[in-house]
DNA sequence: GGTTTGCATCGCAAAATTACGATACAGTAG
DNA sequence: CTACTGTATCGTAATTTTGCGATGCAAACC
């Protein structure tokens, strides 16, 4: 993929977050894990039709993307990282509200 | 990429929304219609450093994934989808507040 | 000690994505 | 009609992602 140059930081922070949701394993992972506040590996091998090591390269992806949080305690355990989806929404309501506050359109 | 059974309608739609936004070619397409409401393909090519097919291609991506819309009476013109950006958000509002009503948390 | 359990990592094959130039195609200008 | 302009689409090469089995590795258990 071809650097694009010129873009933000939260931009570039905003297009690996997406990315990482953009699969629809790691979503249902994450929506597992928004349900179940907190969980390890092996529940989430049994939910998804997928190899154990299939779901470890995931996790490693949403961690990497600062979505997950993981090893708790030395514990080998997952739970959504807070600050994540609280990140997109911003961004989503930045993008969505263009101009808002942006002077050549009166603020 | 194998599909994933027990997707709701919900999460397979916001899947394919955060594969789409998880570019950052695409993301600054976004951005720069964020800006502008409406701009034409040749004024996105100018912004960023990819060809023109490139970015044609991207734009068709946005479209199906029902971020973007184009061809605005027979111009082809583009614009943001505006209940994409809210989907996305009530998405992650769903996810982000989890067991705000479970009973299992009190609610 | 050896064995089992739970998970991460490695290595590889298949599939998908990305980007490009070439080409097609409609509309406008000459 | 011809030429040009702006986009979309096609074909293809390079890269990335995805998924799996095999392997490594640490902790718990016998």
């Amino acid at each position: 993929m071809k650097t694009i140059e010129g873009l933000t930081a939260e931009e570039e922070r905003a297009a690996e977050m997406f990315r990482a949701l953009g699969n629809p394993a790691r979503l249902r992972i994450v929506a597992e894990l928004a349900r179940r506040k907190v969980c390890q590996t092996g529940d989430l091998v049994d939910v998804l039709p997928l190899a154990q090591s299939t779901v470890s390269q995931h996790l490693k992806v949403l961690k990497e993307a600062g979505i997950v949080r993981g090893d708790i305690d030395g514990e080998p355990c997952y739970c959504l990282e807070p600050d994540a989806i609280r990140f997109v929404m911003e961004f989503c309501e930045a993008v969505g509200d263009p101009g808002r506050c942006d002077p050549a359109s009166g603020c």
